[in-house]
DNA sequence: CGGTTGGCGTCAACTGTGTTGGCATAAGAG
DNA sequence: CTCTTATGCCAACACAGTTGACGCCAACCG
């Protein structure tokens, strides 16, 4: 049993399974995200892995501590993915609107995965190059510090919330997701109007939008609203400015 | 085994477990919160939660067709809490302030069953209360059906994709959660000026900030917004009432 | 008040999980 | 070519959820 992972590029002798494929850090990721997409955001599990690399189980700790350290890997290639889809324009709001989507939906395109490692944190290089790109873009706007802070947070979590949250939706069986979604049109349009009035008034508006994520509508909120700050900022400095001028 | 699980209504005779207490799906709920807390969120498992009982772990599937059923009735109690926790006022913006405030709190009063529950939308009672006391809200302040709909659609997703977030960094333990914090503070503020400038120029804002919730943020901004869609609602409405009178 | 019934708690066992120590072997260094 | 050792494999451990069979006793009926 390995005491302690050899970090992949220190990697020198490759050596073949038994069923002749050659492992490393990125396919295992790959077949991973794979059979997460197959059996379910449970279903990874270290034999199935294992029988998909056709490797045996216990090899997977030569390459990761654990698991939980699998897991990690596979958040910081959901986050990788979507800096790379990312291209900038020179305009924030549209630079930040596309970047919160691109993260959204690289997360979403594998939502088994993303159900397991969006509440992980892990500090990880590719992490921190999206948080830095996020501040630069607003700093690089005229953001004051602090704005850009405040800015910057609200952004990343509603980002990484919402992508958990509709990932979860994503995440449940083809049956099990029907079911939910015709819940809006079955349990909740058939409440009798008497004990629920107002989403018995509402039902069909109800079932129109609550099967699609409420992400973008919010993710503008939130870029409207971090505009009309800056606004207000710009104000505040030309005022300062003029009475710099005047003195 | 049971075939069936028994309904808590339908359910008339309780025997005494061999150590003596009577169970019920209000004890065992409780004691499930109670050993999540003790265990963490990967701790509840069903031997332990029937030690904590004093019954065997079997016993569990009289009342519960699975964990999963158990998770589900957990979510049910917590969101019930928070509704039990809510008075109204009359100002629409106040009510959902706190209704929402009082959700989060909820989920955040338990975290590590919050991180099991709230991606699990099952349609029970009172779960549907929430929603249905939302959309009076809105809808009795005036708002428009449509706009109803997209506010409660943002409300209620925004609530608890946070709930579930930051319900993630607080079911970790102590000692995880400690170095996630410290990470702030640690590898963000001592990442080179020459590689990481933004970071490098706001990490003591960062430090201070990353550590707390922005829920209450980004809800405030959204509900300043729906004002802002009420108050053009209105004039809209009354544009209309004029040029009818004056036809 | 006693007999009967069946709901409910218990026990033992099944499958599948993550993880580990020991071992064989082939890749790469010399 | 030989030698080292990194790397893959095997077997086994403790623990998980779940289930079927069993038997007790609470609650109902007469």
């Amino acid at each position: 049993m390995p005491k302690q992972v050899v970090p992949e590029q220190a990697r020198r002798r490759r050596r073949k399974t038994r069923q002749g494929s050659v492992l490393s850090e990125t396919l295992i990721v790959q077949t991973a995200l794979r059979v997460l997409r197959e059996h379910g955001s449970t279903g990874l599990t270290a034999r199935r892995l294992g029988a998909a690399l056709g490797a045996d189980p216990s090899t997977l700790y030569r390459y990761f501590a654990g698991m939980d350290d699998l897991t990690r890997a596979i958040g910081e290639e959901l986050m990788g993915r979507a800096l790379d889809d990312w291209t900038t324009t020179g305009s924030w709001q549209v630079d930040l609107r596309a970047l919160g989507l691109a993260i959204h939906s690289s997360y979403l395109q594998h939502p088994q995965a993303a159900v397991l490692t969006v509440s992980r944190v892990t500090g990880r290089p590719r992490e921190i190059a999206a948080d830095e790109a996020i501040l630069g873009v607003l700093r690089g706007a005229g953001f004051p510090d602090a704005t850009a802070v405040r800015v910057y947070h609200a952004f990343i979590d509603s980002t990484l919330a919402f992508a958990a949250l509709d990932a979860g939706s994503l995440a449940l069986t083809d049956e099990a997701r029907e079911t939910d979604e015709e819940m809006w049109s079955s349990t909740y349009a058939r409440l009798p109007a008497a004990t629920h009035p107002h989403i018995a008034a509402t039902a069909r508006l109800l079932a129109g939008r609550m099967t699609h994520s409420v992400y973008p509508v919010v993710l503008d909120t939130l870029l409207n609203d971090a505009a009309a700050q800056l606004r207000t900022a710009r104000r505040h400095r030309a005022a300062q400015a003029r009475a710099e001028r005047s003195r």
